[in-house]
RNA sequence: GUGGAUGUAGUUCAAUGGUAGAGCGCCAGAUUGUGGUUCUGGUUGUUGCGGGUUCAAGUCCCGUCAUCCACCCCA
């Protein structure tokens, strides 16, 4: 009896066109993080549930993937990188220069429900700063993300941006606190749900005064700046919280394109252990999708493994979140090109000369390959073109006695005859976009 | 996890409870060294899977798996 094939729900395989685009997207990620001195590093993908979950081990809200291995261990598959980041350096510190800065791209899982952009299995690329709590390390992630969106040329993205500590103080002077979980969830639904509503329910869990005023507060319109002041005012005036976004938004008007970053107070909430600025990123004109790209600083995220303290601040990016937006948008970019020159078989007596002619190719920093049979060659071009190689060699006994080869341009028919090795090259290089 | 929609050939879609079809694609030939046209012939199914009702199920019922949508949460 044959088995079924068959894959777990919100877990996926990926043809070479879908893996080719992933891995280029990732390669582009990695210079743009090297580009900043960020070095990878990884952890493994199972750890001791504790060290993921915290002594209390509660679960529910991340829905990990949790089991006992054969040993008998209480495991569990980790659910973000920045977790497993905490217990790395907790373990390594003294072999790590601080300030620190890495960047990790892997898999993670959550047992959560599926929907387009949202999988169980998913890749994130993460990237922090620990060891400092300068204003310039929040900037710098700013600067990062947008450059980072930049090198991969996905317009239309915006960074929204906020402090988790500005919010609170709002809530404070409104003596409101002790609410704060409702409202920020309340808030969170402003623009799904509308104003009308959402002042309905702040008037439920607050005071008709108060819900007007947070909504003033969530709803601050103008330039950054101009946000900022009025975000004080309601908060109950400066505060090193809007001093610290005070900065970040001057120095960031000389640093990006103008409305690339965007004071959003409504973005509030993020994962539990965010304590200063928080982002969100997103593509314009896929924002149901959701956040492509969040972040923020986290005071106290070694505490949990060590009495020393680890500020640090970092982002990561949904890169399978990424892919499904860019793919609505339909802006996927790059090619899924296997090779840039199909070396076709004429004659099988030559086939150590095709292969003589790929190793030469390839030493000149060609992508090729070689088609292993001498079928007609219409049906090698088409093979070449569903492959979407570009380039076709043709080389026959005729060209071989020659020292010849014809070089066919697949898109476009043409044919350039009777070329020596050289005047091929030269060609090639000239044909190819790189 | 809760609620809803969907699931038929490689693909896009048909089929009042009564023999599972069409376009596109694919394969072969006309065309043995150059594939986009044309013509001829050919190919494709456990109707997601498993039960049930019925003389008869792609169609109705139940379960299950998967996808999509909303909630929740988030990348």
């Amino acid at each position: 009896m044959e088995i079924t094939p068959r894959i777990l729900k919100g877990f996926r395989d990926f043809l070479p066109p879908a893996e080719i685009r992933r891995k280029e997207l990732v390669r582009i990620l990695e210079d743009s993080f090297r580009s900043f001195g960020f070095v990878p590093i990884d952890t493994p993908l199972l750890e001791y549930a504790e060290v993921l979950l915290g002594k209390g081990g509660g679960e529910t809200d991340k829905q990990v993937y949790r089991f006992n291995d054969h040993g008998g261990r209480d495991v569990a598959l980790r659910f973000d990188l920045t977790v497993p980041f905490a217990r790395y350096m907790a373990m390594h510190r003294n072999e790590l220069n601080l300030p620190f800065k890495r960047f990790h791209i892997n898999k993670v899982f959550r047992g959560e429900n599926t929907q387009r952009g949202r999988y169980r299995e998913f890749t994130q690329c993460d990237f922090d700063i620990v060891g400092t709590d300068s204003v310039s390390a929040d900037l710098e992630i700013v600067l990062m993300i947008t450059s980072a969106f930049a090198a991969l040329q996905i317009p239309g993205v915006t960074v929204h941006i906020s402090h988790r500590g500005i919010f609170n103080r709002f809530l404070q002077a409104h003596q409101v606190q002790d609410q704060s979980v409702e409202i920020l969830r309340t808030v969170d639904k402003l623009r799904k749900v509308g104003e009308e509503e959402t002042l309905q329910t702040l008037q439920t869990l607050t005071s008709p005064e108060v819900a007007e005023k947070t909504l003033a507060f969530i709803g601050a319109s103008g330039s950054f700046q101009e946000i900022l002041t009025t975000l004080e005012s309601l908060a109950g005036g400066p505060c090193p919280e809007s001093q610290t976004l005070r900065e970040i938004g001057t120095a960031l008007e000389t640093l990006v394109t103008p409305g690339t970053v965007i004071l959003d107070p409504s973005i509030t909430r993020g994962l539990d252990y965010y304590t200063g600025v928080v982002f969100e990123t997103f593509l314009k004109g896929a924002e149901g999708i959701g956040s492509v790209c969040s972040g923020g600083r986290y005071d106290d995220l070694v505490s949990l493994y060590s009495k020393e303290a680890m500020p640090g601040v970092g982002a990561s990016i949904g890169l399978d979140r990424l892919l499904a937006g860019l793919e609505e948008l339909g802006q996927l970019p790059g090619t899924t090109a296997a090779a840039d020159v199909l070396i076709t078989m004429q004659d099988a007596a030559l086939t150590a000369h095709y292969h003589e002619l790929g190793q030469r190719l390839r030493a000149r920093g060609i992508r090729c390959e070689v088609y292993p049979e001498a079928q007609k060659l219409g049906r090698q071009f088409a093979f070449a073109e569903r492959k979407e190689i570009p380039l076709a060699l043709v080389c026959g006994l005729r060209e071989h006695q020659d020292g010849t080869v014809n070089l066919r341009v697949l898109e476009t028919r043409e044919n350039h005859q009777d070329l020596t090795e050289e005047q091929a090259l030269e060609i090639i290089h000239g044909l190819l976009p790189r």
